[in-house]
Parts: C-alpha cells; structure tokens; sequence
DNA sequence: GCCGATCTTGACGTGCACGTAAAGGGAAGG
DNA sequence: CCTTCCCTTTACGTGCACGTCAAGATCGGC
C-alpha cells in the first residue's frame, strides 16, 4: 500500500473543501471523540485515518445514522480488537448491523420504485396531453453541449455485484 | 382494487401498534400538514389513504428524511396534478429526487459491503484463534429453541431513535 | 351518577447536530 | 508596526422531531 501518500497531510480547510463539510462539523465531530487528529501548536492536522475516518462519518450522516451510532461503527472497525471475547461481541453488533442496513435498503428500493412508477405516469399523462412540456427539448440541449464538451465523460453508473 | 378495506378505518391507537408508531407522531405529523384525519367529534379517524400516507411518512423517517422532505414527495403524489406545468415542474422535482436516492443506495451498498468484509476478517481470525466463540453453538440452540416457540414471530426490528 | 380508560389540545422540555458570534493566538505581507 | 487571514476555544442559540406532563372532553360499563 502508498506509504507516500499515507503520510500526506490535511488542514481542516482542505477536508472541508474536499467533502463539503464545515470546520465546526469536523471539531463537532472531535468533541465526541470521532475523530482525533494531531496537533502542530494547537493548529488541527489531519492524516489519511483521520481522513478516512472522516468519509466513513459523512457516509454515515448520509445514510441516516447519528453520531453515536457512527461512532460505534469506527469502534469496532479500528479496534481491530485484540481481545477474542471483545471480538465475538463486536461481530454479533456487526451482523446486526447489517441486517439493519439491508431491511434500510429495502425501503430504499420500494422508494425509488414507487417514485420511478410516478415518473412513469406522470410522462405518460404529458405525452399524450402536452408532450411540449416533457424534458426533452433543453434536456435534450443541455446533453448535446456536455457531449461537446472536450472533458466530458459519463458517470460509471456503477453496477453492483 | 378493494372497494370495503377502502372504507375501513382506524383509530390512532390502531395505527399506532400497527407501525410502531407513537400517537405524539402522528398528532405532530398532522400538526405538520402530512396527515389529514377526518373527525368523529373531535376523535380523529385515520382512512386508507391516510394509513397509507403514514406508511411513506415512516419509511421516509426509517430512510433518513426530515418531515418537510417527505412533505414535498407526498404532496407530489397525491396532488395527482391536474396542471401540465406543475407536473412537469413535479416529474423534474421526481427525476432528481431519484438520482439523490440512488446516490443514497450507493453510499448504503458501500457500507454493507465494507461491514460484511469486516464480519469476514473478524470470523477468519475467530475460526483460527478460538473457533468456540464463534456464533454457532449458542446461536443455533437459541436458533432451535425459537423455533420450537409455538407462538414464535420475529421482532418487527426497534426503529426508535 | 360515577369511574376509569381513552381521546383531545396546549405548553414546555429534551437530545441531537450543528450554527453563530465573541474573543483571542500566530504567522505572512506590506 | 499594523493589517489580514486563518486558526483556536468558549459559550450560547437554533431547528427538528418528537417526549412529557397538565388539564380537560367523551364514552362505555357498573
């Protein structure tokens, strides 16, 4: 793995900038104990843990999850628990826990179901009444020029295995 | 589609068990303008729409959205909108309501799959070290056991923050 | 009629996740 | 030297989503 770039450096105004966070946020975030970056004078630097603990927080917001939650996560994952009993405890709270992330993913689904079939009724209806107003017309203007675009290139639309 | 469970209808207790939901919630959900109950004297009677209204309401909740959000996506189905502008100006709203949830689903796909690669190591390192604590012995006595509960149903998963 | 249970409407409290001044340190630049 | 800018801590404020009393209204049963 980069050794190089493992010992790169990070202000808090450049992690704020990459993730779209704000500095009270990531102080917030130390307050609690999330996260714990050093100290040069009392100047925050963060490096590449903190700032991968920092990805898996803001995914966690994300997701849903408050703080505390979040924080248990970054418990068991950097614990990298020693102690076999410890261990045993935190891969039960694991399991648990991605059983309470699939059934989330099933109401994601049945969501983003219910509101493609929306769309679906909703183009239909326009179609046949005022096809003028479907996206197509600007929509389409819009994709015309980005494809023109010297540096365009499409998102990965990454399929999961 | 059912023309008598159309016409059923539930008190707010009923609901209340139903989706393990408090009566505060719901009272606070109407107070916000998502449900609309008829009145038996001033006793609220909640009606197939409403219970389904209730059903989005929390499964946005469970998905991570704050009530104004949900408002917006109830008041986009149900206006059943009539004006072609405003279903084209409700059809873009929808478009980008999905891209943020299949955006939510990715960030959602990423944690499963990082929990379970550290279920996988942490088992790996059990199996070697004390394969006792491995989930299996207890597990699968706890697992029988259950099983031969008569009045065996699972637990319909907390949901209290 | 009375009791208890269940419903109602306020009104205030609470926990979380920050936002927002206020007040100051330290280094860079003119 | 002063200003500017970014960093810091401390402390109070805020919005959301309810929880938690408090004080009635209503309704069935005894």
């Amino acid at each position: 793995m980069a050794t190089a770039d493992d010992h790169r450096t990070y202000s808090i105004r450049q992690l704020c900038r990459e993730f779209g966070a704000t500095a009270r946020a990531l102080r917030f975030y130390e307050d609690k104990g999330l996260l714990t970056p050093a100290r040069k004078g009392q100047t925050r630097v963060y490096d590449a843990r903190d700032r991968a603990r920092l990805k898996l927080i803001l995914r966690g917001r994300r997701i849903g999850f408050s703080l505390l939650e979040i924080q248990e996560m970054l418990d068991l994952y950097d614990h990298d628990n020693h102690n076999a009993h410890q261990m045993a405890v935190a891969l039960r709270r694991h399991r648990a826990q991605i059983e309470a992330l699939k059934q989330q993913r099933e109401d994601l689904d049945a969501a983003i179901e219910t509101a493609e079939e929306a769309c679906a009724v909703m183009e239909r209806k326009l179609g046949e009444h005022r096809p003028d107003l479907l996206p197509g017309a600007d929509e389409y203007a819009t994709l015309l020029k980005s494809r023109l675009n010297p540096d365009h290139h499409v998102q990965p639309f990454k399929a999961r295995a």
